[in-house]
DNA sequence: CATGAATGAGACTTCATTCAT
DNA sequence: TATGAATGAAGTCTCATTCAT
């Protein structure tokens, strides 16, 4: 009894630290469970099992399998997206430089947090979630959006790049960005012979095109 | 009675007709709801029902959900895919041509048909069905590839391209058709402010950054 | 194998009437158990089971427990309602043998069917089904009004009863019965020492002093 | 620290008080919320929560939900039946005003407590609480019966009433009096249109019927 | 072939009750 | 004593699938 009581002591954390705790545990769970099966597959007892916790306690901290999606989204873009304009806001270099590295950064850190396969439940659910498309173009498409906008006029200010229209220059260069991880997270995901895109090496063919571009220069012998 | 019979024989199908074009019809009725809705969110009742028939009808030409779904898919995706090789075959003019109006003519195919929604739901719903992964990197992945590089070696050898790496250059080209579509059938498809992307426009402003680069040319002003 | 085919075929209705039967078997599960347990004390599971068929089932003829509980309530209270209005119309003698009739005829009828514990049912949880009240205001509580208002008006008018206000009367002569009901499908139900009322002599009770008064009448030995 | 320990000791009854009125605190609080609600749709956090403690200290007080209902209606209406003895023992005047005054008495202390709701609810529940029902004959029903033949025999005793049988009038009087109650309490709380019962004019209007009779007097003109 | 009534496994969610703190 | 986080049994309802007609 004594021995028990003591080991229990050491093993579990206390009660109120737990509390603090269950919310992060909870979205790590379903992050991964809605990027693998999607939304309406995924069961949330699953989810709940999967973060060390009981079917009832899922319900303490989110009111609805809805409301726990719709924290997942929360929690993992909206911060990518911040995180991706102090990035762009700090960097030094040439703007070539800075999508290259914008790109390369954000791949790394979307590979392993598996927020990339959250943009493809998105894509697949949103339809079914009228509220959550005004939230998602606001808190995502559109900062990314400003993101490569803001790219793309400082490449034009310094010289570097053609005067081309910022606003729609700007979505050629996220789109191979987020379709890639879309990929990863569903046909990539699958062992198949022969569908595989390898990601970094598509994003720098990717961004060599778009910066020297398909047409050979005339008079340039390359 | 007499009468009857002869009205209903002429306003429909014989019965050997009939069971010809039921598949269709349950085809057709399974891609739209599909793309709306999602794999797991469509009723088997409401294609059924779509379709024109009762629900035991839909089980008597494919026997569950999931094979109506692999139906579907392997219908209208190398549909498309065989309607584009014929289409680049066929094509007589400049490479950088032939690009504009491959995309311009898929655009409008897929528009219609609501395929390019499909391409979203299998993009969900492979990890559910693994046996579809390898039909559709088969069917629909390495198809369009090989068109892409086929572009690609032509207006290489016609000396209109640079010597890029056809195959991750092919990537690079199709990527953003591809991605419009999943973007037309999910957020585009919500009324949203400020979310939208106006695909035609979008595809030019991609087409000519492809073609021409985004670097300033030295010794040319733009 | 032949022997029970032909015994299975024998034993069960055909399929089509047994969907013209199913709602009335259905609302009689019904208000066995509301009456005995109360509405949020039934699991429909045990509605459909009492009436033979599944859980599902149920929800293929009601789209909901409420829904369930409202067509009960329509079906046996308004149904009564309007044999007792009928009952009065049709009455041939005296006012007073009305009223003892129409409580007796209505007790036997309300005794055998377990309508009386609807009532019951409805005044407990009316209040958690707000719409329920109007339905109910308008289709029981004020029919049976007037029909003991007419009662009442029919007795002035022959001269028979003092000239007393109908409306509030007719609340008194309604209240016993509707009482008595109550009583008997809960605590009348539970075999206790002692609480018992024994309804028909209560009702012949309660009749007979309404109609005579409590008071001595001065001047007349009794 | 000692500010508020200070402030806490002179605003907050010491310990020992504590312990003595949070039964009391819970069972009005159980009381408001069984009869407004029932007893399945009362949340026993809700209960813990209006009566200012925790789920947890609910239970140190009660073991069970049941337990709990048990004891509001031993409480309430235990209570209630003592004063009308008393009230009755100590009445002077006639019997026609003792029976007026009860009526009213007992109205006003049921409208204000809530109490005439708990009867509904006891109505409601008893047969799923088959131990309750005995206590409800003993503790409730009897004695209130007790009051009314106590009340009648007084009237024939003194002359003023005729000479009925005690017990099945006594029943007759009791039954409008508890009937309003759970009117009341069920569809009076409602917001409908037609179906209020306005308690004490109904009142007055019975005990006026029960105490002269529906019939005209023979050779009296009224 | 076609129908659609019926089934029942399974999903989400609630809430009485427990127990470590 | 008091708390409130955690549990998990239980309830409502859905829907893919079957099968008698």
């Amino acid at each position: 009894m004594t021995n028990q009581s003591l080991t229990m002591s050491t093993s579990r954390p206390p009660r109120q630290r737990l509390k603090d705790i269950r919310p992060q545990q909870l979205l790590d769970a379903a992050l991964g469970l809605f990027v693998e099966k999607g939304f309406a597959a995924t069961r949330s007892e699953e989810v709940a099992s999967l973060a060390g916790v009981s079917k009832g306690t899922l319900y303490l901290y989110y009111p609805s399998k809805e409301e726990l999606f719709k924290a997942v989204v929360r929690q993992n873009l909206t911060k990518l997206i911040g995180e991706g304009a102090e990035f762009v806001a700090a960097f030094e270099g040439s703007s070539a430089e800075l999508l290259l590295a914008l790109y390369k950064e954000w791949w790394l850190r979307v590979a392993d947090t598996g927020v990339g396969g959250l943009h493809k439940v998105v894509l697949a659910e949103v339809r079914n979630f009228p509220e959550l498309a005004q939230f998602y173009a606001d808190e995502v498409i559109a900062p990314a959006h400003r993101i490569f906008i803001a790219l793309i006029e400082r490449g034009i200010a310094s010289g570097e790049f053609r005067k081309v229209d910022p606003a729609s220059t700007a979505h050629a260069l996220i789109i191979p960005m987020v379709f890639l991880m879309l990929h990863q997270y569903s046909i990539g995901a699958c062992q198949v012979h022969g569908g595989k895109v390898d990601p970094l090496p598509t994003l720098q063919a990717h961004a060599d095109l778009i910066l020297h571009g398909l047409l050979r220069r005339p008079g340039k012998a390359r």
